[in-house]
DNA sequence: ACAGTTGTCCCGCTATGCGGAATAGTCCTA
DNA sequence: TAGGACTATTCCGCATAGCGGGACAACTGT
């Protein structure tokens, strides 16, 4: 292992991040061969995290994330500077669009949404949060590219495969590479069925004091609600987006 | 340390979990001082998690949660088994009653909230979730204490010095265990300004197959305007609770 | 410019963590 | 009901990973 760095956290750590939401519950022998280390290993891993209150065992002998993680899921957007700010224009914008506002930032190819504010329409819980989503086919994820670092952004587009979710999803580089120059000029982006049929969502950057973009603000719905009011919903984005960035100390 | 547990482990379980809402940055010296271990233990420990995107690093040198965090908080509820029963019945609840729903459950002598559908008139946010509140003290707590199974509620109660939220709390565990006979009675509980002045909430419990009491489910809000359809909301919680613990095999 | 404090890195030492194998427990099927 | 298949748990010998003290570079405040 590389200098300065502990293989069995290292371990530990990977042991966690495989429990997810498509994959809550794991076997000490499935995981161990998920992970390729030794039955003992995992199961020493799995016991100590199950004492910290990491993870739990269930009766079945199975094992899945405890209640610390709660915790530390609460500890998450606080400490990302963004939460204060975004707390009224989140507010304004959902209660002018009636819709789902999300705030997500760029992680690698995806985006991850840390901040959400629920439409009353909405059937979903916040056991969403901190759900990730490819880049190349949200509109938060759009934003995020299209107001990237040119050398960050050159980075992600290279020797990217798309992976396309609708018969609407765009799935070449030069494709995306010219929606993301059309989202810079016109300032807000779009996506329209490219990631699940029948939603649009719509979105703007948000940017620091020194002018990066560091997250994105969206609004998001069924595309016939989301259509009867585009204007309206474009116009309170991009405004509210504003608003959010110069709370953070942007005075472009 | 005791058989069978890996000591770095552990101590790179109570690095992580000394990032909470209210601390959610530390540094090396100070996390430390706080945690009685070595500086360069805890620099590895942090170099590690960092590397596994578990923490993240800052430009001052603090070190905060890192985005896997959010994926294993959406691993969270979906395993506890409740997250689909729940779906309709907190739709419903919320849309009857307009506040905010919530579902909770005991963690020795706390509620940590682990399902929350939000009050259109909320400014909050998802980060609250996973939030612990004490047991003693809120609608979903008493109802989880009033409903265990004896042995564990006898556990809890036993030598508990109940802390004082504001001037309306119950700080007596004799005053508690009657209060909570009570709950047993009429079937469902309420707080009444005893952990924020100005809120109250009412919960019933959630019953799975075996009877046993799982959860708690509540709606909160200002207290003016859940005076104003008090019985309309005692009635929603005790029937939504019901249809849900009917959704996991009750039959009682 | 200097003192204080921090994060990072190095090194010698030893106790921890590893993995293979054995064992106990559970579930399913004939 | 018994046996086979598969799991989770435990044990033990071995060796290296992880420990902590201390040095050093960087940063901050006066």
């Amino acid at each position: 292992m590389s200098n300065n760095r502990l293989s069995s956290v290292a371990n530990a750590a990977r042991v966690l991040k495989a429990f997810t939401a498509s994959h809550p519950s794991w076997g000490v022998t499935e995981l161990a061969n998920h992970l390729e280390l030794s039955k003992s290993s995992v199961h020493r891993i799995l016991s100590t995290l199950v004492d910290s209150a990491m993870l739990e065992q269930h009766q079945n002998g199975r094992y899945g994330v405890g209640l610390a993680m709660f915790d530390l899921a609460a500890a998450a957007p606080t400490q990302r500077g963004l939460h204060e700010a975004l707390l009224l224009p989140m507010t304004e914008l959902r209660n002018r669009t009636g819709e789902t506002v999300q705030v997500g930032v760029l992680d690698g190819r995806q985006v991850v949404y840390v901040e959400r504010l629920d439409s009353p329409h909405t059937l979903r819980f916040f056991a969403d949060m901190g759900r990730r989503n490819d880049a190349h086919c949200t509109g938060s994820g759009k934003a995020l590219l299209a107001f990237a670092a040119p050398p960050l952004r050159d980075r992600v587009l290279k020797s990217w495969v798309l992976p396309a979710r609708t018969a609407h999803t765009i799935t070449s580089v030069p494709e995306l590479k010219k929606q993301l120059a059309l989202i810079r000029r016109r300032g807000y982006s779009e996506n329209r069925h490219e990631s699940e049929i029948g939603i649009v969502s719509i979105a703007a950057p948000i940017r620091d004091a020194s002018g990066m973009t560091i997250a994105a603000m969206s609004v998001a719905g069924p595309a016939e609600r989301i259509d009867a009011q585009h204007q309206a919903v474009t116009d309170a984005v991009i405004a509210l987006s504003r608003v959010t960035s110069s709370r953070l100390g942007y005075t472009g």
